[in-house]
DNA sequence: ACAAAAGTGTTATCCTTACACCCATGT
DNA sequence: ACATGGGTGTAAGGATAACACTTTTGT
């Protein structure tokens, strides 16, 4: 029964370099129950996008989730499945809701079709069966940074813009819901432009990106000069687009400047 | 082991109605290693107050907590724990926090001293020394209609103001810290005056709960103009006092209005 | 009369909003 | 020349902050 796990959990989790060492795995070594999902969010083409996974021929897609090590701290799950599916060494990450529901994980999945997956583990149908209690995370990260790689569950790991979204497992949808709209209340109060954008952008880039998150039209001049007057942007030479217009500046950010704003209440938008 | 269990059990938690009809109370019927934890909020002579329990014999203090039932939906527990140590019927309550460190319930605690309180439940100090990932309720209430009462480990169920709080078990200090962090950040989408006073109260009692939850002072006539333009108050008679001053009106909500207002950002508070 | 606190007023300053204007660029 | 979109300007209205003035009340 080792063996096999040894090789299932390594998908399921890639584990820390101390607690390989330290561990024989297998699903004993998981708290029983309780599992996180990760809304890891980009940002391309004026639209924020959310990393989905498709599972293994089948048309069914879920969030990137996992379990937690007994010997590790819960935050660490998440931030293992969010490398694990990114590639990313230092993101932002965070905690938002806790999803209890009794049944929430309970009907609409038929979990008889993990055995087409190859995976032959003692138990695991039974484990994945039980009822769980689910922590939502969020990532905030940059998009082209990313090297999505799917999970021992699923075949793909793509990017899906918001609007194009499949029908999600459980109750995956309502996770992302739930993490969009913190997202949209705590904004006065997230890193937003420094993790979503590449490192070089233009203001027009920065407001449609409030623009998506805040699902409303905001004022070009006003954006601007709100923006500005934080004092966060760096100001390199003009941009050579091409296009049938004035060049618009770039801007990077000034990141000592941005850490100190951050932590007291800055520029609002509501 | 059932009839014994069935005792403690109805002291850890008072189950619904619908839960004792279906279900032999035992530990087997709680998800293991999962518990909520209540920051009970109130405020009186111009202080926030927490409630904290006692442990039976010893000086030791912490937050009310509870496990969750494997029929119950996470929030159920919460509401559950708020209302055995209560006895309020629809308070207000949510969800803040999951704390889910590994090590955030070992040590600390010896968990020989319930042999001491008459309690022998086969399993049930293991039971209590497993790892576990606690999820963070706070509550909103007149501390005037509440009547406290102690659980099973404990034999005092007590308000203490902020300032003299005592030394609590575990992260219990730290999830309150948390607690009143988030308070103070979602102050202007809660209904912060509605929960905490009285029916009936004097502007100058409504400032004195923002100042203590903001943690500043604000300007007396700004405040009340503020406040007194939301239009979500139904101005009374004057109050007899009997102090050397002239007398302040009594307000109270008008709850209609407080409901749509909330739905939106309104008055805010820096 | 006086102190104390309520209720209300005043003013300068800042922020927000909704536009308008000019500038640079490629077709 | 002209359309397109960037950068900046402006003026009205609203919100904020600091403080002053008046009113009521018990001692």
């Amino acid at each position: 029964m080792c063996t096999n796990n040894t090789i299932i959990i390594s998908y399921i989790c890639t584990m820390d370099d101390s607690l390989k060492t330290n561990h024989i795995l297998s699903l004993e070594n998981f708290l029983p129950g309780q599992s996180v999902d990760c809304v890891i969010i980009g940002y391309e083409n004026h639209e924020l996008h959310v990393l989905v996974l498709k599972w293994k021929n089948l048309n069914i897609w879920s969030l990137p989730g996992g379990f937690i090590s007994k010997e590790e701290d819960m935050s660490n799950a998440a931030t293992r499945v969010l490398r694990d599916r990114t590639g990313l060494k230092f993101p932002y990450l965070d905690q938002f809701y806790t999803f209890g529901n009794k049944d929430r994980n309970s009907g609409g999945v038929d979990w008889n079709v993990i055995t087409k997956f190859g995976i032959e583990v003692e138990g695991m149908k039974k484990w994945l069966e039980q009822r769980f209690v689910t922590t939502g995370y969020f990532a905030l990260v940059d998009l082209n940074e990313c090297n999505p790689q799917p999970d021992f569950l699923s075949d793909r790991c793509e990017w899906k813009p918001l609007k194009e979204l499949p029908e999600l497992i459980l109750d995956h949808g309502l996770i992302i819901k739930k993490a969009l709209s913190h997202i949209k209340v705590q904004v006065n109060y997230l890193p937003i432009g420094i993790t979503l954008l590449p490192e070089l952008f233009t203001m027009k880039e920065l407001q449609k990106l409030y623009e998506a998150i805040l699902d409303k039209e905001l004022d070009r001049g006003n954006f601007q000069r709100k923006m500005l007057k934080l004092g966060i942007f760096i100001r390199q030479e003009k941009q050579l687009t091409g296009a049938a217009n004035k060049a618009p500046y770039l801007y990077k950010f000034d990141k000592v400047k941005y850490e100190k704003i951050l932590e007291n209440p800055h520029a609002r938008f509501n």
